[in-house]
DNA sequence: GCCAACGTTGGC
DNA sequence: GCCAACGTTGGC
């Protein structure tokens, strides 16, 4: 017996954002809802988009850097990954000089916003047990993607349900 | 602007 | 491979 049968298990991550380059506003009005996720030069957060993460996983859209940081939006990841085009320009701000042309260092995938949210801010997140374990919220927790746990998406959801 | 925490770099 | 110095993140 085998589980390939079974369809995979449901995967949640957190993705933050700095709502002046890309706040769920700016996702919702982009072509499909559709924008693809430029910037990530952190190789842990590369690696779970290229290993961990599959069309269809359930995404925390977060604003951070910001006067109000906290969770904006649902989204799900849309595409699998390919080279981030931004790590070959040289006006970009994300231009990586030391990333082969050959051998690109940095990935993205593209992200489908699927609504906005009343924010939850960081203040909420922290002050909900359920939540205490979240990845984002450890101390010195920097990655700009975090693996969610299923029990905290459906914390988050069932908090969005109540007063959304 | 401050600063804690983390990741990366580079000399050795 | 160690580790000090430096750069970045991101909340406050």
């Amino acid at each position: 017996m085998t589980t390939s049968t079974l369809a995979p298990a449901p995967r949640y991550w957190l993705m933050k954002s700095e709502p002046d380059e890309c706040s769920i506003d700016d996702a919702l009005a982009a072509p499909n809802a559709t924008v693809p996720w430029t910037g990530v030069r952190n190789y842990q957060a590369r690696n779970f988009m290229r290993d961990g993460m599959q069309v269809g996983d359930g995404v925390l859209f977060y604003h951070s850097s910001c006067p109000e940081p906290g969770i904006a939006g649902i989204a799900r990841v849309a595409s699998g990954t390919r080279p981030d085009p931004t790590q070959f320009d040289p006006a970009s701000p994300y231009f990586d000089p030391k990333s082969p042309t050959d051998a690109p260092r940095w990935l993205l995938l593209d992200v489908q916003a699927l609504r906005k949210t009343r924010l939850i801010s960081l203040a909420e997140l922290r002050s909900t047990p359920l939540l205490s374990q979240m990845r984002v919220l450890q101390k010195g927790s920097r990655l700009s993607i975090t693996p969610v746990e299923e029990s905290e998406w459906a914390c988050i959801t069932d908090v969005l349900m109540r007063g959304d």
